[in-house]
DNA sequence: GTTTTTTAATACGATCGCCTATCATGGGAA
DNA sequence: TTCCCATGATAGGCGATCGTATTAAAAAAC
């Protein structure tokens, strides 16, 4: 959860509570909810100082990286940076990428897993 | 502000403010507050939402990207990697994508240029 | 060993985020 | 012309966010 990596990028930054506190301008209290998850729905203005305090980007903050214990599922790495490059050199267009994954999401859903085509 | 690049990009999608209340599951009156900046402040899941249906990345929504991003033409900007987090979502495999690219690379080869322009 | 400082947690309250309900306007169909 | 629907705006209110004040425990200083 996201309180979990706010504290893990504050350990990370030899930082404690209360002087994130102090730098961002967020009180300590609310800044341990938070971290505990006992505060789940921050707003964007609680989470730019905190993620500008402790230098990682927003999206680092929201959703789980390589670096954390769950590497590359659903996370773009390099190999996926690599397809995409190709793509673009290729001439495909963002729109033609967009209604490729329409086709794969609508055959996903009109048939259940079974087809084993090569 | 944050409203008026919702705004805007909302509009790129051809999109009415019924639709993106629709899609994003947050009420229209709330939608429409926020792009004239009635609201300024909105919870992260809010934003999340917006930016999953407008398919922009959350830094592009919060800045301008013109001074923030450091995309140039040819290197891959916000939309590719919104593009390549759907497809992911979707499950679709670096495989798959790796035939897809193979399928047009090879429609383009097969269709002799015609077009003269330049 | 005692005191001070630092660290993190807890209780409570005020403001605001985001909802429901409704209104005004314009376009299309009957 | 009237009715229906979509669009965007407005009013009011409840619950959540984020603040103040305080407490408890551990580490540092004397």
């Amino acid at each position: 959860m996201i309180g979990d990596r706010i504290k893990k990028r504050r350990l990370e930054k030899n930082m404690s509570i209360s002087q994130l506190a102090n730098k961002t301008g967020i009180v300590k209290s609310y800044l341990s909810s938070l971290e505990r998850s006992l505060q789940k729905n921050p707003s964007i203005q609680i989470l730019e100082k905190i993620s500008h305090v402790l230098e990682i980007p927003l999206d680092s903050l929201l959703h789980d990286k390589a670096s954390d214990s769950r590497s590359s599922s659903g996370s773009i790495d390099d190999e996926w940076l690599c397809l995409v490059r190709e793509a673009t050199n290729s001439g495909i267009t963002k729109e033609q990428f967009q209604a490729f994954i329409d086709s794969k999401s609508n055959e996903k859903r009109k048939r259940p897993v079974e087809r084993k085509d090569g």
